[in-house]
DNA sequence: CGATTTACCGAAAACGTTTTCGATAAAGAT
DNA sequence: ATCTTTATCGAAAACGTTTTCGGTAAATCG
């Protein structure tokens, strides 16, 4: 491996000034400048970024904690972060949480040892306590949360108003006309499940609706998956025979009661009306596509990183740094899955 | 942050004790190692990595290049790196070619000048020579290639038997009694590709069908998406008639594809077989479920870490390398997409 | 022509760690 | 008593870069 040293040697000056050469120095001439930018091309060289690290005590990388991978939503998210951190010159370090809480302690912990210059995390279901991104703070490392955040840590973060989306999306079942409307809650901690469920909860006495506990079907060690969603529309069936809609937090649970429904010759949205969330690319394809509420994965991943990215600078450039949670914007999409019912 | 040189003040002795009591050297008493590691523990010391990195001249960090993020197959050969190269204490910063050669070579590049101890890579469909390859062997950084290889690069790889698999699920056709087969083959480039139409192809000619070009659909741009397949299935409507199975290089192809033919009346299976390949999970959720192969794509990524492992450890201890090709295991899943056609 | 500015260059410190090689003193051997 | 071994420690170099601070020569000015 070439270093300056080589090139100095090369061309009989000092390190110095093949450093400042390479680096656009005003006080080396032209000439010269030429000769080691020629040379430096010829030894392909390139600089040592363990020593530039050392230097320049900054790394160049950021850390992602994530909850899942294998997940559309989240994926996107990644992509929208690395595409946006290349542009600047970032490179990302990607973790996965298992939504565990002890697992997303330890990953910190490997993050900052490895003195990443920022970290972007969105929460384990099973994170109570925050003393972990507390040490993240401490240590000034900047921080970003996104979607599953904690609203008493003090740094950026970027959501979308959860409860407004599920008032909306809670909302058009009651537009259409249904009366005993069920919500599948996923995990209880996290502070979206609670913000969806505030708002399906809101919409329902907004308009004269009985909220009824029995109706909101938690799944505390669930996976957000095809099977909880299976499940939980068994459940739904042998427990009320007159529910005419559901609220779902994620697409996927959705599409698993969906599937379930029609092994079970549960018409929907004939039925039962469902929504679900997040606007997985499959809802559009099944049949019936389902309505559901857009969550814009690959924007709040790229919006992450710019807001992580702004603190990287402010503190460098020692300003002084200000919070910003940013609110994207959600839709909902009406598909075939709502229905608007006859009254009889 | 607190150094060395720190821990060595507190307690009026030489950085070199400190280092060495820290890292379990042998001529250092027991009484200044307990004294060291516990005011160590006290101040919270943790190793600069930049130092470390620049002093052992490695990073601990592994480069992957993959096509696309979000993407089920791809996400779970991250899941599947990530979750190994952890356990050995490597971290992973991941890049997406976004299909591309030219953003491919880039991305090396930009790995390379991190120095990373490793690279994982699967290529992009439009990466034809391999110059950008080579330089990282060059550099000697340990590289093992998965799932898209180019064959004639010389490191360990991890791949499946294209060709095999694809014979099996053309064979699948071919026994229930399909006798016009088409194949829907995505790209052109990729090694898989060409690897499952030679499959495709010598299940026919072994079964005494005749080969017809006309009937393997190329889309030389493709994305592998859903509405590609949507329109292989119109194109193929109007080219012929005749057709009774179809063989397709990726479920999401395959679900588009099954979808259109539903929107048209076209019935499956009983008009038209289809196999997929990759046995997303969505596959068997859809009605009719998906028959497809079984590509596993957690245990890839696992492995192909641990033949990048074993190569960082035996540069490190200066042993002679060999390069391993490891294929895979993958099975035919039968489910509703596929039936055994009536003789009339 | 002397004084000051300008243009260009380099020595050296610093970043924090790891590791080699001696050095010292105590313990053991003869 | 001297010599050798053992246990314990530290000085110092090295990794490769960045940046500060002077220094010299040439150019400009009075």
């Amino acid at each position: 491996m070439v270093t300056l040293k080589q090139i100095a040697q090369e061309l009989g000056i000092s390190i110095t000034t093949v450093s400042k050469a390479l680096k656009e120095y005003p006080d080396v001439s032209k000439k010269t400048r030429k000769l080691v930018r020629e040379t430096a091309a010829m030894l392909n060289y390139k600089p040592n970024s363990f020593a530039v690290n050392l230097r320049t005590k900054e790394s160049k990388i950021i850390g992602l904690i994530i909850p899942v991978i294998v997940h559309h939503f989240f994926s996107s998210v990644i992509k929208g972060i690395i595409s946006q951190a290349e542009k600047k010159g970032y490179l990302v370090i990607i973790l996965q949480s298992d939504e565990s809480y002890e697992l997303e302690k330890k990953q910190i912990d490997l993050l900052l040892s490895k003195r990443v210059d920022g970290i972007l995390i969105s929460l384990a279901n099973g994170t109570g306590d925050f003393k972990h991104l507390a040490e993240i703070i401490e240590q000034e490392t900047p921080l970003v949360m996104f979607d599953k955040i904690a609203k008493v840590v003090k740094c950026s973060k970027v959501i979308i108003d959860d409860r407004k989306a599920a008032y909306v999306a809670t909302k058009h079942l009651i537009d259409i006309g249904c009366k005993r409307i069920a919500h599948f809650r996923g995990a209880l901690l996290p502070q979206n499940s609670i913000d969806r469920f505030l708002g399906y909860k809101k919409a329902l006495l907004d308009n004269n609706l009985e909220y009824d506990p029995s109706l909101v079907y938690v799944n505390e060690c669930g996976d957000m998956s095809f099977e909880e969603g299976k499940e939980n529309a068994r459940q739904l069936l042998k427990d009320h025979n007159d529910v005419d809609g559901i609220f779902i937090n994620t697409d996927l649970v959705a599409i698993g009661a969906m599937t379930e429904f029609a092994k079970l010759g549960v018409k929907v949205p004939e039925d039962i009306s469902i929504v679900g969330f997040s606007n997985w690319f499959m809802s559009s394809v099944i049949s019936p596509s389902l309505t559901t509420i857009n969550q814009p994965g690959f924007e709040m991943g790229k919006n992450a990183f710019k807001l992580l990215y702004k603190e990287i600078k402010a503190r460098k450039q020692k300003k002084t740094i200000t919070y910003k949670e940013l609110v994207l914007e959600t839709d909902l999409i009406i598909r075939k899955s709502t229905k608007k019912l006859i009254v009889k």
